[in-house]
DNA sequence: GTTTGTGAACCACTTCACAGCC
DNA sequence: GGCTGTGAAGTGGTTCACAAAC
């Protein structure tokens, strides 16, 4: 169904995942990959696994599966992995330093083209090659980089601000890590990574699980 | 509707962050609060603050709202947060070591007990006070720590192994930042934080809005 | 008057099941 | 015979809208 042009949001949260279940069979040489086999390696059911890939277009063959090299362009295409986006991440902490380290960045067609900081001490340096300026130059540089994703690593505190201050230089995707609610305008996409939330939802499980076992009794 | 005990996913993945929120106005001296005003905090719609606080009991008061301690008393004891959960690190590289010096850690009722990791130059050491073991202890230090929690830092290869390590050794949570699908059984709750498929999420939303800036020329 | 708690309507996503093509 | 693509049915979650409680 290439005709409608409006990809489910919980399809493309599954596409980087086939992504990168397509490499893995890439790099083993095989040549087609069946959506009950696609299904196996990303943890899914196969009827999903056609139905999303059925968004992208027709790209598979009946009675044979679908190409992996073709099908990893298909998907790469769609998620805008052909080009290079420029990311910037705001807050040069332990988390901050340890995203700047990650190798999966500049692999999977992300630049990492500045970092900003308050303390003195940081701004002027270079952290895995990427340069710190301080938070007063977001703005500036944001925009004279052409960011397109801005990484928040800040305390909760100022989050907002530096959420702020991307939008306002023009960063239509924002990406945070501190422990707090942000809002942004509707136009911009705006994903929240909380280790706390996590564990509280995990913690939960474990009480349940922990109930279950008392009942058992 | 205190009478059923089964809690919708989406209402406990949204119960830490309205604690969050809680805490804040706690904090303001704020006695009571309204789910209109939770639900501006927390970035939903009121009537999904109600529906969801409703799954845990007839907490408010009709006119009036919500009593702010006892409705955070509530929420952290459906949460399980009213006990200590031990937690572990398999993997003490960048993302490892940042998320051991993590003060939201024991602030919330989760002791760091043990990381694990097969360098040589780090086991024996103390990262941030927590001591680390070499891999090979951690079906034993696990199940002796009574670790109810696995968190998985480590490269993509080895995650699996770490993950069933931690599962034989009975734990029942785990939380993995290795860019790869793990398989854990039925009873052990998985959930999977990666920085690179969030990227992808985002790309695909700064091509969608490169496209309509286009379109609208 | 205010605000909760909740059926009912709505919507998005998932899964089934099978026709259609290889 | 094998596997995709997709209507149709099913499921879970959201939002509406209002009666009941303060």
């Amino acid at each position: 169904m290439v005709t409608s042009r409006r990809i489910p949001e919980a399809t493309v949260a599954r596409l980087p995942i086939y992504l990168r279940c397509l490499h893995v069979e890439a790099k083993r040489g095989v040549p087609t990959v069946s959506s009950e086999r696609l299904a196996e390696l990303a943890g899914v059911n196969a009827a999903k696994v056609r139905k999303d890939l059925s968004h992208l277009g027709s790209y598979g063959t009946r009675g044979v599966g679908y190409d992996v090299g073709f099908l990893i362009f298909q998907v790469r295409r769609e998620l805008g992995l052909t080009q290079d986006w420029p990311v910037a991440i705001a807050g040069a902490g332990n988390l901050g330093q340890a995203l700047a380290g990650y190798a999966g960045f500049r692999a999977r067609g992300f630049s990492l083209v500045a970092m900003f900081d308050t303390d003195p001490a940081k701004v002027g340096q270079s952290i895995h090659g990427t340069p710190v300026h301080p938070i007063g130059a977001l703005p500036a540089v944001a925009a004279e980089e052409g960011v397109a994703i801005g990484i928040i690593c800040t305390p909760p505190e100022v989050a907002q601000e530096l959420a702020d201050a991307f939008v306002d230089a023009g960063v239509k995707s924002l990406l945070s890590f501190a422990p707090t609610v942000l809002s942004s305008p509707d136009h911009v996409a705006l994903r929240m990574v909380d280790l706390s939330m996590e564990l509280q939802i995990l913690s939960f499980h474990s009480q349940r699980v922990a109930e279950q076992l008392v009942e058992g009794l």
